[in-house]
DNA sequence: AATAAATATGTACTTAAAACACATTGATTT
DNA sequence: AAATCAATGTGTTTTAAGTACATATTTATT
């Protein structure tokens, strides 16, 4: 590279760095949530910064410049959990300025649900845990606030569409069902009404096997009817006749 | 500058760019509902890009480096309708890698709702306009999914939070409400039943004031209780008994 | 003074939510 | 083998909310 070549080289980088609209880092952060124990879980992972330490924090990675933000989160999510094929729905950004400790990184937020079970990631290997969503007191960065907003989402999410549903194995009993939803929701439910929208909503197949493996009479199992297996997809507002304010 | 010092700039600058993380820029859009003539319309301004030639755009800018996302949206409604204090909310990023002309250009979505006749903004002058959402069949970039996006969150908020009212001017007849409620719901109400279920909420004062300059009996004029008066501000999941799902 | 057009209000019907009780099944214990 | 335990599985009543619908009242206009 001559003299010259590198006087304009360096020029135009430093027009670029002064239009200063690009010294904004952006990155995706995944609040994977999933479901054990009669738990709700979420998926963190030892922070790295020291500023964080001893602190965990959620997955993330900076968005390329040649990748979709939604590419970016599957590409963690597959990263982390080995997992593809599973439910993704954004939150919302984070974009405080001083959210980061070295610089300025906004960050999109997605939340996604898996099934705990099927996903053989090697928890011991790394540093990742699943932690229960209630015991969680503090996280690295925003990501307390970040997880907040998610379980609110995903509340609200439950109660309008099938969605659960990617938090549990293909076959479950409506036990197992009405946990999740208590779980998640935070309050307990009663049985018997439980059961009755259940089957109203006519979402489930009965598929004529029992549980096995339960210390008590076992109950039916049941499984989501194919085309309510939505991995994410747009949710239209529900039709209104007169106002539900 | 020796040539020593540029070589080492040179190389400082192009680690920072083959990380390849900040050639993303930021910005924001605002979706600003106004509802003027019986209909929900939108500010939209003339497209400045040439591979939009005749077409409108969302009203938006570059986040700067030292500003919150946030403050960017009131940013930018500040500049382009000369108000303040007005109710401003996060909708979700659009990040697709190609829907930007000129680059990678990650945007974070808002909408706003304000009162339209207190905005007194110089249309003539500019390229600006308000446009009933109905009638707009093409934005440029994404805008328009933008814009669906945004009313489908608009109408989802309605029906659970008290913020209509950031669209009407302080004191207005029960008429109104309910023809502004059609308008962004796209359904017809019943007059009585929507009484009905404005008084079970109690958002409204009566003020002992009546229409005038209708050409028929006049109504009442209500106003919104102060209590309900935010300009946006967390809402949380409403508390559950059991699942209305 | 009569008419038109909107405001204002109330009642019956239907559907959904909430509270609640008992019989049944299978595993476990005696 | 019988009794007990712990869960499954179903149904009714009560209450609240959503929906449909009708008539009287007030003001501006004719």
């Amino acid at each position: 590279m001559t003299e010259r070549e590198m006087r304009m080289k360096t020029a135009e980088i430093e027009k670029i760095t002064h239009l200063d609209y690009f010294n904004i880092a952006i990155s995706v952060d995944c609040v994977i949530f999933g479901y054990d124990d009669k738990e709700l879980k979420v998926l963190l992972i030892k922070s790295d910064f020291k500023e964080f330490e001893g602190l965990y924090s959620l997955l993330g990675d900076l968005v390329k410049p040649d990748e979709d933000i939604e590419s970016a989160s599957y590409r963690v999510l597959k990263e982390r959990t080995g997992m593809d094929d599973v439910y993704l729905e954004q939150v919302q950004a984070f974009g405080s300025v001083d959210r980061h400790p070295s610089g300025r990184v906004i960050t999109i937020a997605y939340y996604s649900l898996i099934d705990i079970k099927h996903h053989k990631l090697q928890l011991s290997h790394n540093e990742l845990s699943w932690q229960p969503v209630n015991d969680i007191r503090k996280l690295a960065f925003d990501h307390k606030i970040i997880l907040d907003t998610s379980l609110i989402r995903l509340q609200q999410q439950v109660m309008d569409y099938p969605v659960v549903f990617n938090l549990l194995p293909e076959k479950f009993s409506l036990r197992e069902l009405q946990e999740l939803y208590e779980a998640i929701l935070g309050v307990e439910l009663d049985r018997r009404n439980f059961r009755k929208k259940m089957s109203i909503k006519e979402w489930l197949v009965d598929i004529d096997e029992m549980e096995s493996d339960v210390p008590h009479r076992p109950g039916k199992l049941y499984k989501l009817k194919p085309e309510f297996r939505k991995k994410s997809g747009r949710k239209k507002a529900a039709p209104i006749k007169q106002m539900s304010l």
